[in-house]
RNA sequence: GGCCCCGUAGCUCAGCUGGAUAGAGCAACUGCCUUCUAAGCAGUAGGUCGUACGUUCGAAUCGUACCGGGGUCGCCA
């Protein structure tokens, strides 16, 4: 076991039968009380709250329980010290011996750790940016964070469908058509006129050329341009290694079965009036009209006024079609539906989720949204302007054939997503310690060298160590030993990512490491005794390569879970 | 104006969901290449965690109010 599960264990079951022991009903909550590594080396290898969560229950001043539990802990061999501090922290210091063979655990498990995840079907739906043209470096975030996702949910074992739902109806659509037939009407007319009636920009000029049958019908005329550009958009998210499993059509889910079906529903709850909205705010030409229109009570649910469900053409609103889309996701049994969308649809969140609610029940499923902040993209200092309106902003493509996937994958999720991310093109660029993909990618490449060396120096192979039964009692630099702590957390920051839907924790986390690799490294520079591969002494030139060798290993682990390549030269 | 998000070192961000003396990177200054990849390492300096109350043994973290910045408020998507 870790020594994370191991202390998590010792110490819960202490304050288990002590609960019993004093009739206490109230069942102890495992999950209240931390174990972390200090950023402070004197604070012990690992600290814990324990003694100031269960105090008070107990009815003892903490310290009294964390001398309780120091006392109850000390019979443990592994064990160096133990430390009551301050208000009642119980700080650990375990033997050396004991974080030596807490490596061979590692050994055991990176290739079969049990996650201990109560398995989830989650549909997780990402990107689903309109087909009207191509995608821009905004939808780059929230691709490659849904991908992301997907990828560590996977990792700690949920089943993931990921789903790009196209909105092929409405009237974008509308306006699409009319500019691809616009184009194909004038071919040699190098001077368009836009205005709001038409998309700007060239590349739906180009899509029209790619229509060779203009006798087609509206429908097959509309299909084929969709078909074009979703073409478009599944090719530029390949080449930042983005595949779905399923594609769901607006237009079909809006279906007359499918719309009788939710309108049955939605009227069996009382949920639809006819009724009379607000001229809005926004709109400030005359064109608006006051029309009768079947509305969603959502004003009942927290939402500033009630929704229309159907536009005054018969045609159905955005808010519809969402509805039977995520209605059907229910009806198919996903545990959970997440949805990663950009922050300017947060107004949208509290409708859709409210919806849901009135027609299921709570149980049945969760219903998650996560919502992504801008990317500014920057060259040196300067922002880059972009305008839709103009058509001149940046493609994802171009930022992708400039920079390459790995930085943008390693960019998009590296903060938090409620932060704005700055993309600036000269650091992703460089090749040094500002670009962190590159710092990372230059400790495993270095681990690999010191690999080959080691084979080399003592003319051996690494496959011929039995991992598990290494000596490693060579392993006693303050530097091994935080890196082993470190190593061993690895799985811990893995399940929080999954947990939280937040894979930034694994990009800070194979920085850290990487750090904490280089700096390992550089200490044979100043004292040669701490070279990790010393020529006339095998016994810790094994040691120390087997702790380079779990590095190595955790990098690339890390790394491939964010979809991001290793090389092994640099 | 309503709702959502943000405010931590000069800049860009972490901060393990309430813990100890708040951490990294960049920028600045100082050292380290005949020695395992200097694409690197070590060191110095830099903070009333936007402000004020409140909850608590204990607050950057939770609550309320205010200030500042961004987003959003359609029968668009």
């Amino acid at each position: 076991m870790f020594y994370h599960d191991l202390l998590k264990k010792e110490l819960f079951d202490y304050i288990n039968s002590e609960y019993s022991k004093k009739n206490i009903k109230e069942v102890p909550n495992k999950s209240s009380f931390n174990i972390e590594i200090p950023t402070n080396k004197k604070f012990g290898d690992v600290s814990t709250n324990i003694a100031m969560v269960f105090a008070k229950k107990m009815g003892l001043p903490p310290r009294d329980l964390a001398l309780k539990l120091s006392k109850h802990m000390n019979k443990e061999n592994f064990i160096e010290k133990l430390e009551v501090v301050g208000p009642g922290f119980l700080n650990i210091f375990f033997k050396k011996s004991f974080w030596q063979d807490q490596l061979k655990v590692y050994f055991k498990n990176i290739n079969s750790f049990d996650y201990c995840t109560v398995k989830k079907n989650i549909c997780l739906e990402f990107v689903s940016a309109n087909p009207t043209g191509l995608m821009h470096i905004g939808h780059a975030r929230g691709a490659v964070l849904g991908d992301t996702i997907a990828s560590i949910l996977e990792e700690v074992g949920h089943k993931v469908t990921k789903e790009y739902y196209i909105n092929d109806a409405g009237e974008q659509i509308k306006k699409l058509k009319k500019t691809v037939k616009f184009h194909l009407k004038n071919k040699n007319n190098k001077k368009i006129k836009t205005d709001d009636e038409l998309y700007p920009g060239d590349y739906l000029k180009e899509i029209s050329k790619k229509i060779h049958d203009q006798a087609l019908s509206e429908r097959m005329l509309e299909n084929s341009i969709i078909k074009l550009i979703m073409n478009d958009i599944k090719e530029d998210l390949l080449k930042i290694k983005i595949t779905h499993d399923s594609f769901i059509s607006e237009k079909q889910c809006s279906s007359k079965k499918n719309i009788d079906e939710i309108l049955k529903k939605l009227n069996q709850k009382k949920l639809t009036y006819y009724g009379y909205q607000e001229k809005p705010k926004s709109l400030n030409n005359e064109s608006w009209e006051r029309k009768k229109l079947l509305l969603f009570k959502s004003q009942e649910h927290g939402d500033e006024t009630d929704r229309a469900l159907i536009k005054s053409n018969g045609e159905l609103t955005y808010f519809m079609t969402d509805i039977i889309y995520h209605q059907k996701k229910v009806d198919k049994k996903f545990d959970i539906l997440l949805n990663i969308w950009g922050s300017d649809h947060s107004g949208y969140v509290k409708r859709l989720q409210s919806a849901l609610e009135q027609l299921n029940k709570k149980e049945n499923y969760l219903f998650e949204i996560k919502l992504t902040s801008l990317v500014n993209l920057l060259d040196g200092k300067q922002v880059v302007k972009m305008s839709k309106r103009e058509g001149n902003y940046v493609t994802l493509r171009e930022v992708v054939d400039k920079v390459g996937p790995d930085v943008l994958r390693y960019m998009m999720i590296s903060r938090s997503v409620d932060k704005k991310i700055d993309f600036d093109f000269e650091i992703v660029k460089s090749k040094t310690k500002d670009n962190p993909v590159f710092y990372i990618q230059y400790a495993y490449a270095r681990c690999m060298s010191l690999i080959t060396i080691y084979e080399k120096t003592f003319n051996t192979s690494l496959k011929k160590i039995d991992l598990e039964n290494v000596n490693l009692s060579n392993l006693i630099l303050s530097e091994e030993i935080i890196m082993i702590i470190k190593i061993c957390n690895f799985f811990n920051v893995i399940m929080k990512a999954a947990k939280f839907y937040e894979p930034h924790r694994i990009a800070n986390y194979l920085f850290d490491i990487a750090k904490d690799f280089h700096a390992y490294w550089g200490l044979g520079k100043v004292d040669s005794s701490k070279k990790i591969i010393i020529d006339q002494n095998s016994n810790i030139s094994c040691s120390r390569i087997v702790l380079i060798l779990s590095i190595s290993q955790i990098i690339k682990k890390g790394m491939n879970i964010l979809k991001i390549e290793c090389p092994e030269n640099m």
